[in-house]
DNA sequence: AAAGATTGAACTGTCAATCTTG
DNA sequence: CAAGATTGACAGTTCAATCTTT
């Protein structure tokens, strides 16, 4: 195992992972200061309206998401206090929870999803060309791949049908 | 601004986000595992290691690592608690602080090291093919220099220098 | 007053323990 | 006991306030 990364590996890594953290940290800068709320929250929000009828267990809302369970119920009951969602109880199994968007939560969505695409467009895709694309897709494709080796079923064949060509 | 990513687009930087997340998920949970230590703690030790002298001004630790300076200020405390660092005053400017690496801190970070630099082969260079490594370097390269603008000096420029070709 | 650093409060995410229902 | 979810304790991070030295 010894094997250590080359000078070059080194930096190829580095600058990715620098890549992806100042990535992260601009989209959240940006959505917490121009529309009020978190990327996670902005997940929640999103992943609810995603299902067609609005309400979601929070078992399957962590499985959408690939949350730990207990990171869902926090963050869920968070998000209910802000007033952006609400949580009942399931009539016909009460060990159950229904999650569903409150008003406030769906006009924070309403605001944060422009927002959220201009930024992404603007510090993600706006310095890529198309061949970056392609070869960022390829890359992201194989190590999801890889990684996955029997778990997390579906988010990757997502991308093999909408691949950019 | 209303002008929303297409759903490839979407789909691609979802995927590129649960690269990233799952990439730094793997490399902790083996960090921490394998040799007791998180990913936080390798880097202090790795940039204390960087050093010539093994001395850093807190500050300058900060700096190197792009980190704010109360996170540097806290994660020191807690290293030192545990061992693996030690703190001293600076003689010549009484505001400074030293940071040095401690015996154990120096042995974590030899146990630490090949296993960081397998789980980087194995999770992230393997998948991927020289035509990968090669595309990511550029995308990398031109979202760091977009994001830069002006700011973050010669982090992007070590990469521009040790490109694979 | 400015620089270097520490501190405390608030928030997020993880792990293990718990509670309730099936 | 297993499944669905909540809770409490803890580590990591950020922000603003503070303290000391220059």
């Amino acid at each position: 195992m010894p094997e250590l990364l080359t000078e070059q590996e080194q930096a190829l890594w580095r600058a990715f992972a620098m890549m992806s953290r100042r990535l992260a940290a601009a989209l959240e800068s940006r959505l917490q200061r121009e529309a009020g709320i978190s990327v996670p929250d902005f997940e929640i929000l999103q992943a609810l309206r995603n299902t067609g009828s609005g309400q979601v267990r929070a078992g399957e809302l962590g499985a959408m998401l690939s949350w730990e369970k207990s990171r869902i119920s926090h963050h869920v009951a968070r998000m209910e206090t802000r007033g952006l969602v609400e949580r009942t109880s399931c009539e016909d199994d009460l060990r159950g929870r229904w999650v569903t968007a409150a008003p406030a939560g769906r006009e924070a969505l309403e605001r944060a999803t422009p927002i959220y695409h201009d930024e992404v467009r603007r510090s993600f895709f706006a310095p890529l060309s198309r061949a970056d694309e392609t070869a960022l897709g390829s890359a992201a494709m194989r190590i999801l791949d890889a990684s996955d080796a029997g778990e997390c079923q579906g988010q990757v064949e997502q991308l093999g049908g909408a691949m950019p060509a």
